[in-house]
Formats: structure tokens, sequence, C-alpha cells
DNA sequence: GGCTCCAGTATTGGATCCATTATGAAAGAT
DNA sequence: ATCTTTCATAATGGATCCAATACTGGAGCC
């Protein structure tokens, strides 16, 4: 009836979107998991979540109209993350950081993004430096979402010829811990303007391809971004 | 009967050790998972698992004595540590590392731990390098399990002071990943003796609170070490 | 002889069910 | 009145059940 394949007697209609603002259409099977994760990874970081939100399986099982357990390995992935904490029994909430993890997290992000940005630099090809070099000015215009989206776009692009997934993986997951209190920076420094030159100094560093220069400049542009976060945040904690 | 406390008609006996090789008892509840997952890690990282074995739910499911759910969670789990290659529907396997996927994580050791070593050294004490220097003399002289336990052990307690837990879990991770192959590079090179000297090198160097210095000698360390093993995987496939 | 198709089997992914644990409120004791 | 204890409720963790997908082997066809 209704040309919905009914697959158990009181199932959930499962060929529904889960993540109607992103357009998803959910798979046959064997990624719910993973749909879920990034629907929630999505929320978190851009603080539709704020830290602290409990998460409850059976709800969001109901919203995302399927049963608990796909929701109980998304929240689990989500803890290997770090953007949820679980306590056995206890349930999940959305993972708070203080300023020395913030710290940490930032000068892991300076060690990692520095190697990445090295080992790219003999690949960079002119045409890609402009596609980076364009990201940077419709970030600055304001056409791609958010700062931190268009923070994050321009960084991985940057890095993304240096061939290397698991550093690039390691990256992207750092910045998504970190995201959601750049944005705070952003809004109450107006930290936007200076990122962006910094971005135009590393982007003219490697159009020179000048692997030292550069890599001095990311790492000067991702301490400063930490030092601003961790010294806003302790300012809020005092 | 027996005193075993049935807690379901048909129900495995659950409070018998799970892992006997390490004489960890099972909790009551809430654990089950990562102690699996500790297990299988444990076996994949010496070797006793080689890469490629299929690992099948019901199957570890019996071994341990307990249903395919917690099996699952720990495959899940193992798979976002890189450990366990895993495809929908079609079952997790013991991952394989090719050698630029090997060279990769040498390089990502080598940004971590520098940076680990360097935000230590300011916390260490001799009586921390003290014990730091028992280890090396131990595991030259083959008191620690084998080589790969001891280097482990070496390098993590160094860095434990940084009060970085992120930091060192990250670290913990890569090592794991690479042990495996660490093995093979020690008993075809006699790579252990090397390593010792280094190994004392650096204790030397954070004797005398040089960082720089220590920090040189401990990314040449790892680069070599990672030389040698890239080396040997190529020739291997070659 | 080899290729394709199909049915049977094994195995995973998801749903549901049950036991255990934590939470919170109400009743009783000091 | 407050603290403790007890019991009801809610939520998780683990077990079991069912549907869907992938592998295997054999029959039929070219």
């Amino acid at each position: 009836m209704f040309g919905v394949k009914r697959r158990h007697p009181l199932s959930h209609p499962i060929d529904t979107d889960l993540d109607p603002g992103r357009g998803m259409v959910a798979k046959r099977t064997g990624a719910l998991a993973a749909q879920i994760a990034g629907a929630l990874r999505q929320k978190i970081v851009s603080g539709t979540l704020p830290a602290g939100t409990p998460l409850r399986q059976d709800r969001l099982a109901g919203e995302f109209g399927t049963s608990r357990m796909p929701v109980r390995e998304a929240l689990h992935s989500l803890q290997q993350e770090g953007l949820v904490h679980l306590e056995p029994n206890r349930g999940a909430v959305v993972a708070a950081l203080d300023p020395a993890e913030v710290r940490e997290i930032y000068e892991m992000r300076a060690a990692a993004e520095t190697l990445a940005l090295k080992t790219a630099i003999p690949e960079l090809t002119d045409r890609h430096l402009d596609h980076v070099g364009g990201i940077v000015e419709e970030g600055a215009g304001g056409r791609i979402g958010d700062f931190g989206q268009a923070n994050r776009t321009f960084h991985l692009t940057l890095y993304a010829p240096c061939g290397r997934p698991r550093l690039l993986a390691h990256i992207a997951g750092l910045t998504d811990l970190a995201d959601r209190y750049l944005r705070i920076t952003v809004r109450t420094l107006d930290y936007a303007a200076r990122s962006d030159a910094e971005h135009r100094g590393i982007v003219d560093a490697c159009r020179r391809r000048d692997a030292d220069l550069a890599c001095d400049r990311l790492r000067h542009h991702i301490e400063a971004a930490g030092a601003a976060l961790t010294d806003l945040l302790e300012r809020r904690v005092g």
C-alpha cells in the first residue's frame, strides 16, 4: 500500500531522508549508523547541539526513524572522535572542552598541519593554489556558509594534495573538536579579518614554493588562533 | 548451582575471564565491548592475528562467551583505530598496511612525539628520568615482554609527564598501528641494539634539559625506524 | 569446456526484548 | 525538619530475532 515496502510489522518508514538539512537519503543497508553519526556531528560542530546536551538513545532513534541500535553505534563513534562524552549506564552528552584541552588540540593541529603542508608543497600546482586562493576570497565574502566552514575548507583543501589520508582525517577530526569554540572567538574578537589576511600570506608563500616560510606562517596562524581562543575561554571561566 | 547466577535461560556464563592471557575479569556491565576490543587489539598488535585474518562476529562471540553485540561494537572501535578493515555487509578483517601507510604513520609519530617530548621536558624530574632509563635497560635485557612492548613503554613513559592526554592517546594509537611491522624489522635487521643506543641518547639529552637536542634525537630515531621499516616492506613487495 | 543463472547457505545490519543500573520521589526513622 | 531507606520509573547494555545482502555450488545454456 502506498508503494512503501513494509519490512516488518511494526517497523518505521526507512526510506525517508535521514538528514533533511543536507538532503542525504538513507542507503538500503549498512550505512545507517554512519549517517546518524554524520548528522549529529554536523549539529555538534555547528553548535546547534551545545556542550552538555544529553543525547538519549530512544529519543534520537525516534527522530531518525530507526531503532536504538544504529544510534548506539553512532554515539560510540562520536565518543571516539571526542565530540561526545559517554558514561557506562548513564548515557551520552555533548562533550565540553576546557581551555587546557583547547590548547592541546591547537598544539596538535599545529604539528599535524605543518607536516601536511610541508608534504603538500612539492605537489602543489598553480591551478590548485588559484583554487585555494578563491576559497579565501569566497569565505571573506561570506559565500561559504559561516566562518568555521570556510576556514575548514581552506585548510583541508590546501593540504589535500599531500596524499596522506590518515593525516588529513586526523586534522579534520581535530578541527571538528575545536570549531564550536572558534565561532565564539570570531564573534567576540572579530577575528575573521585577521585570519583571512594570514590565509593570504600562507598561500603567497606556497606560490613561491617556500616551504619553510609557508610552514612558519601556518604555525603562527594556528598558534595565534589557539592563543586567542584559550585566552577567551579562560576569561569566560574567570 | 555452582554459584553461577543465571541471567537468562540460555545465556552463557558471563563472569569468567574474558582474556585469560592477561587475567582480566569481566566487569558486571557496561564494559564488555571495551574488554573485547582490548583483547583483540592485543592479538592484532602482537601479530597473533595477522593482517587479512577474517573476524567473524558469531565466532568471536562464541570465544568470548557473549552475544554478537559487544563484538560488533568492539570491531567498530578497532576500525576507527585503523586496526581492522570493515566493509558493509561483508565483515571485518585485520587491516594490512602498505609501505606508504607505514611511512605516513611514522611521519605522524615524529610530529606528535616531538611535540610530546618538548612539552614534557619542563616537567621531567631526575627521578622520572631514572625510571625511564631503567626501562631502557630492562628492555635491552629482555625483561619487558618483547621489543615492541619495551619500545612502547619507553616512549609513552618518557612523554607521560607532559600532561596532554589526547596527544598521548594519539601516539599510543599510532604505535599500535605500526608495531606489528616493527617486529619484522627487529628480527630481520637486528634493529634492537641500535634502538637501545638511540633511546639512551634521548634520555641523556633530557637529563641535560636540552629540549632541542632531545627532540632532534627523537625525530631522527623515529625517522630512522620508519625508513628502515618502509625500505624493508618495499623490498618484500618487490 | 566455459559462462550464466539460480537456489541454498552463511553472515551481517537492524529491530525487538529483557536484565541491570541509575535516578527520583515518597515514606519512615532519628 | 532532615536524613535514610525503599520502591517506582527511566535509561542503558546485552541477548535474541528477523530481513537483507553476499558468498557457494551446481544446473542449464552457449
